[in-house]
DNA sequence: GACGAGTTGTAGAACGTTCTCCATATAACG
DNA sequence: CGTTATATGGAGAACGTTCTACAACTCGTC
C-alpha cells in the first residue's frame, strides 16, 4: 500500500498468481490451493479466487510449473513424420487429452538416435509429466535408464520384459501371420516377403515382429523351413531400384507380403509401370491399411493395425502412471486383414 | 536405513548448475557465463568449467532457463497433421534447427480454434523463444497480440499488411494461375475449380488466394467473369458425395484445377471407379505436389510449393527476429507446375 | 603512489510456481 | 471454561536458471 507498491505495477504487464492474489484479496499460497484444488479450502474462497482467475484471465506459467512440481504436458516422440500411420496415433493422442488438462508437444526425430536421445532429454528437461515413445530407436536399456526420471509408454516397442517402461503395440508377428494366413487361403503357395534393410534394426522393432510372424506362418504352412525375405534399403534411390529388381525376377513369387503400405504402394505403382499385373501376376499384401492403400486406384489389400486406437491406450496408460502406478503394463492389440483388389479380384471393393 | 536417510540430503541426483559449480571449484554465475558464453571469462576458466560440464554430463534445465530467459526452443503449430504437405514444412524446419542448439516442439490443433489459441499460449507460457504457424486459423489481430509477447511467423498466412509478425508464403494466387495457363495451352476452355468449403475461411487462408488466382487467370484468359468454384465439404462422408455429384453431373467441365492433393487425389479414384476417364473426359490438376501424386499409379499433375523450402525459409526469418530484427518481412516464393498424365497424355510420366 | 581503465570472477536478486509447515479461528467435548 | 480436535488461510523455502551489480585484481600513466 505504500511508495514501494505503486512503483512496482510497472514491471511487466504478465498476469502472474501474484497479481491474481492481490485482486482476490488472498494469499499466493491460497490462489495455488485452489488451482491444484488442494484440501482446506473453503467455498467462499474458491469462489472469490475462481473469479479473479476469470476475470484477469490468468494462466499458469508453463515454465515456472515445471520448476516445481507438474506442467501438464505430455511429450510425444515420432520417429518419422512422413509415415501416415503415425498422424493417426497423434489423433488417438489428442484424442484423448482433449478433455482433460493435458497437452502434447510432438518431438520428430527422423530416426536418428542421436536426436532420439536429444528430445527425450529436453521433454524432461522441461519436466514434462510424461512421454509417448513411437517406435523409438533407442535400446532398451537406454530407454529403461530415461524410464527413471518420468513414465514412459513406448507404441511400436516389442519388449514385454521391461519393467521400467510399459509398451503398447499391435501383435506384430499375429498381423504377418495374418498375412500369409490370407495368402494362402487364397490359393497362393510362391510367397515371399518384402522387409525394411535397416542397419539397426533390433528385435524389438515392428519390422523384426513381423518377419518372425511370417516365418512361422510360412512354416506352419508347410512352406519351408526358411522362407526368403527380401531387404528394401529406405532411401529413395536404391529403394526403388530393389524394388525394380524384385519385379523383373524371372524366379519372381506369386504373392508378396510387404512390411508396410509406404513400400507396397510404390511397389504397386512399379509393377503397373513394368507391366506386371496384380493380382494376377502378383497378390501384393501390405501393412498399416494407410489412407492411400483405401483408394480406388491403388486398392492394396493390408493388415489394419488401429494407429487411432494404439494412440488412445498409450495416453491413458500414460496418464495411469503418471497418477501413481508402478507396475509395468505391456498391451497387445490384435491387428486385422482388409482385403482389397491387390489380394484377389474378388476384394471387397470394385473389381471391373 | 535410517542413517542413510539422514545422510541423503543429496536429494534427487539430478545435476545442475551448481553441481558443475562445486566441482569446478567456481561460482554458478561463473558457469552460467561460460554457458551464455558471455563477456568476462578467462580461458582457464572456460576450460575449467568445459571439463567439468563433460565429466558431470551436465543439461540444463529448459524449464529453468525458460522462466528466467530464453529457453532455446522454438514452437510449430500444425493445423492439421493428416495433410502430406505439413511433413515437408517440419523438415524443412528441422533442418535448419538441426546444426544450432533451437528445438522444435510441435502443437496439431486439429483446425479447432479453440485449441489453437491454447497451444499458442502453452507456448508463450513455455517461454518458447519464437512460434511458426503453418496456415493457423487465427485472424490477424490475434495474431499481433500474441505477436507483442513472442516472435511469430506464419506460413501459408496471406496478410503482408502485418506489422507484428513475419509472413512466409508461396505465392498462391500465381499458382492457381499457372495451373489454369497449362490447362488452357493444352486446348481446354471448360474449366471449373474445386475448392474447399470452409465455414471460417478467410481471406488470408491459401485457399481464398488460390480462388483469387484462378478468376483472375480465367478472365484474363477470356473465360468468363465469374468462372465457377465448386466447394468440397471437409469431412468425410459428405466429400465424397459432394465429389461424386461433380463426377456425374451432365454439364461436367472438362478440366477442373483442385485447391489440394489431398482432393485431387481421392477425386481420380473416385473417377476411375465411375468410368470417368483422366484426362480423355476430365483433366485435373491439383495443387502440393505431394509424394503421392508422383506415384505411377496416380500420376497427378500438381502445382509445386516446396514445403521444406517454406520450412527453412520461415525458419530462418524466426531466428533473424529472435535475434533482433523488428521490421516485419513479407517473403513470397514461387511455386512451379509439375506435369502428369492428369493433365495430358504426354505428362512427364510414363504413359501407355 | 594515487587514479582511472580494463579484466575477471562472485553475490544475490529475480523469474512464477508448488507445497510444507505453521498460525489462527471455530467447533466439540468434558 | 479449559482443552483438544478440526477446518481454513498464509509465510516462506525451494526449484534451476539468468543477469545486474559490484568486488578484486592487474596494469599503465601521470
Amino acid at each position: 500500500m505504500s511508495i514501494e507498491d505503486k512503483q512496482k505495477p510497472q514491471r511487466n504487464d504478465r498476469v502472474t498468481i501474484r497479481t491474481v492474489a492481490t485482486h482476490a484479496g488472498v494469499s499466493v499460497a491460497a490462489v495455488s490451493k485452489v488451482m491444484r484444488n488442494a484440501y482446506g479450502v473453503s467455498d467462499a474462497l474458491r469462489a472469490r479466487v475462481t473469479d479473479s482467475i476469470e476475470a484477469l484471465a490468468y494462466r499458469p506459467s508453463r515454465a515456472a510449473r515445471g520448476l516445481r512440481g507438474r506442467s501438464f504436458t505430455i511429450g510425444v516422440l515420432l520417429i518419422d513424420i512422413r509415415n501416415p500411420f503415425l498422424p493417426e496415433v497423434i489423433a488417438g493422442v489428442n484424442g484423448v487429452l482433449a478433455p482433460s488438462h493435458y497437452q502434447a508437444m510432438i518431438g520428430v526425430s527422423d530416426a536418428r538416435v542421436q536426436l532420439e536421445t536429444s528430445l527425450i532429454e529436453s521433454m524432461i528437461d522441461y519436466k514434462m509429466d510424461g512421454l509417448i515413445l513411437v517406435a523409438p530407436r533407442l535400446p532398451s536399456e537406454i530407454l529403461a535408464k530415461f524410464a527413471v526420471q518420468i513414465p514412459i509408454v513406448a507404441v511400436g516397442y516389442h519388449d514385454a520384459s521391461a519393467t521400467a517402461f510399459d509398451t503398447v503395440n499391435a501383435d506384430d508377428q499375429r498381423g504377418a501371420e495374418i498375412a500369409v494366413e490370407a495368402l494362402l487361403a487364397c490359393g497362393y503357395r510362391d510367397i515371399e516377403m518384402l522387409s525394411l534393410g535397416e542397419r539397426q534394426g533390433h528385435a524389438v522393432s515392428v519390422v523384426r515382429q513381423r518377419e518372425i510372424g511370417f516365418r512361422r506362418a510360412m512354416q506352419r504352412g508347410g512352406l519351408g523351413s526358411s522362407p526368403a525375405i527380401g531387404k528394401i534399403p529406405i532411401a529413395s534411390p536404391k529403394r526403388e531400384e530393389a524394388m525394380r529388381k524384385f519385379l523383373s525376377r524371372k524366379d519372381r513369387p506369386r504373392a508378396v507380403f510387404c512390411w508396410s503400405d509406404l513400400d507396397a504402394i510404390t511397389l504397386l505403382s512399379l509393377a503397373m509401370e513394368m507391366g506386371v499385373r496384380v493380382p494376377d501376376d502378383l497378390a501384393v499384401i501390405g501393412y498399416d491399411n494407410s489412407p492411400t492403400a483405401a483408394l480406388g486406384l491403388v486398392n492394396l489389400a493390408s493388415i489394419d493395425q488401429s494407429g487411432r486406437e494404439l494412440g488412445q491406450v498409450a495416453t491413458r496408460a500414460l496418464i495411469s502412471r503418471i497418477e501413481g502406478r508402478t507396475a509395468s503394463e505391456h498391451i497387445f492389440q490384435i491387428p486385422s486383414l482388409v482385403s482389397r483388389n491387390s489380394l484377389t479380384r474378388s476384394g471387397n471393393s470394385t473389381d471391373r
